[in-house]
DNA sequence: CTGAAAGCGCTTACAG
DNA sequence: CTGAAAGCGCTTACAG
């Protein structure tokens, strides 16, 4: 019972029972003889670490099979890595393609996304910023410009920047990266009046702010043109194929004598195209047929659909890179990028 | 110079520049008077708080703003409250439709999702998965009965529960929802055979490991019937519209006389009928053609499409509540699901 | 029904 | 190039 042994078999610190069981950095420190401190920044600025340490840290890395825990790195560092993206729907093949976009600007950055869709809900919408805001994301990536005053509040006040997809703000103190909406219906109506069309209609569904932009400038292009621009069938529901089919037989109802549609988007271009197939409509000779976005079957339709081709990858990918520009603290050349739109002219019409 | 001036200006606690300036926990209990644990309980436990603590602390949270910190949360708690859900492709609908059921049975739990796409490689899969596990996340959903044994390693080692979707795998120790691939190719095979073609052929890309298992059913049943089972066109890349129109066109070119397509999914169906339309050939009187997944247009196109009805969103459904069952500790009732699947036999065939 | 203490596993801000 | 100390904002495990 000498002083030495007493000191040898000191009692442990009481082991709080909160262990987790996970291999932690300080394991990793230990196995490797170095400082929790050198295996942050082995993980984080390697190049700040003598060359032989980091070798005997990589190997305790594999030895151990250490994951880095994202939650301490976030608590500590106040930074967590993470972009809430939030679009209406995740079945439309557009905002798939935006995803992609963003996922090519950002994911070699290390950054992880949530993805939010609000089923075109605004209030669904700022509900989702609230949620996310708790993961304190780094930015985020919204769609559209008509953002709730709650949630453009709550941004605000958490000083967390935001990029506005597919539309365009008329203020520059907004980031926007889209297109005229408007503007694409009127290239349509353009296009028909051009075509001689004397009946131009038009077809939508999920009413959202975007579509009801396109309506816009397809009718004030039917106007100027001296059309009447009251043949449409438009229902606020959720849009799909057998709806395309549906609405041009309603129109057709209500208007036997129109010779050309404009379907707000492409699964409703394909479904009425289909219908005037069941009809024995000879499309474009009895009945012309646009879309909207130029979906992997618009082109290669029999016949081939004349469609608004919009730059929605792109979208996604410049929306990411402002996003990033401010991340970083740098002042982004432009707060609105306008990425036009092509219209691409096929047998349809 | 008394003691008790001394005390009232002790010197503060040197206060580390690491504030964050959010609003926390600790805010909202000074505000209301209560401690930092009363707050999380009316957060997490309200039934734990006095009636008259839980509406001051209701009432301190709206006028400070406070949005609880998830990473201290799951830093804490060893929970994170994320499943990570790994697919091969967003842009294929049939993993929207699964990642919509998946949501609809996790989402209201309070569950985050981390998505994350393999492109079909089964690397890229691994790589994710372990990415992911920075996370910690409670569960994974995963896509497919392949992983690649360094995956399966690391979700055994961190204790973390996987279902697996889409396919059924002999051992019950995985966990897997899913039908039978096979069998499903296998059904189309008959079906055509009992419609008395006789030169059935096969159309497929990306050809992952489920689309090989719908061959293998296919043939079987080809040659069950004495029938030839090598009219096939397969290319690895990935599959859109366009190339069901390419496939068909190589496919006749190389067996002029068959009469009919099987398709291992809608997009290239879709594609090979716009492809026969073009040709004039008469759909199914010259060419029968069949689907698989039953995407919105198969339905509605004209001639509608025959196709295999997968239950797509019943995976993601009953695939996140068995792994549900398990986070709460339960033992699934069966820990394989075979959902089946049905033909459904119109127009195009 | 409520609270003081300790700890989750990292990173920051220093000091060498 | 390296490390000891403190702190990020919660929750656990107790004790009352």
């Amino acid at each position: 019972m000498t002083k030495k042994n007493t000191a040898s078999i000191k009692p442990q610190p009481v082991k709080a029972s909160r262990a987790t069981g996970r291999v932690t950095i300080t394991d990793v420190a230990q196995e490797a003889g170095v400082s929790a401190m050198t295996v942050s920044r082995a993980l984080k600025t390697p190049t700040l670490v003598q060359k032989e340490a980091h070798a005997r840290i990589s190997a305790a890395i594999k030895k151990l099979g250490y994951v880095p825990n994202q939650a301490a790195s976030t608590l500590a560092s106040a930074k967590s890595n993470v972009i809430a993206v939030i679009v209406p729907s995740l079945t439309n093949m557009v905002f798939i393609d935006t995803l992609t976009g963003i996922r090519d600007c950002l994911g070699q950055a290390g950054y992880q996304f949530l993805i939010g869709e609000t089923g075109y809900s605004p209030d669904r919408e700022t509900q989702l910023i609230s949620t996310y805001m708790r993961h304190a994301p780094d930015g985020f990536l919204l769609t559209g410009v008509e953002q709730q005053e709650e949630a453009r509040l709550q941004l605000a006040a958490n000083h967390i920047p935001a990029v506005r997809m597919f539309d365009l703000s008329p203020s520059s103190r907004d980031m926007t990266v889209g297109f005229s909406q408007k503007k694409a219906g009127y290239a349509i109506a353009q296009h028909m009046v051009a075509q001689g069309y004397k009946r131009p209609g038009f077809l939508a569904a999920q009413l959202d702010p975007r579509v009801m932009k396109r309506r816009e400038g397809f009718r004030k292009g039917l106007m100027e043109a001296g059309l009447d621009p009251n043949v449409e069938v438009m229902l606020p529901s959720p849009t799909n194929v057998a709806m395309g089919a549906s609405l041009l037989s309603s129109l057709l109802q209500q208007y036997p004598d129109c010779d050309a549609i404009f379907c707000c988007n492409d699964d409703l271009a394909l479904g009425a195209l289909f219908e005037c197939q069941r009809r024995g409509l000879k499309v474009p000779q009895q009945m012309a047929i646009a879309g909207f976005n130029d979906l992997p079957w618009a082109a290669c339709a029999s016949p081939a659909i004349t469609a608004i081709v919009t730059p929605r990858y792109q979208v996604g990918y410049q929306a990411a890179q402002m996003l990033v520009q401010v991340l970083k603290g740098e002042e982004p050349a432009k707060t609105r990028i306008d990425l036009g739109f092509e219209l691409a002219v096929r047998e349809s019409t």
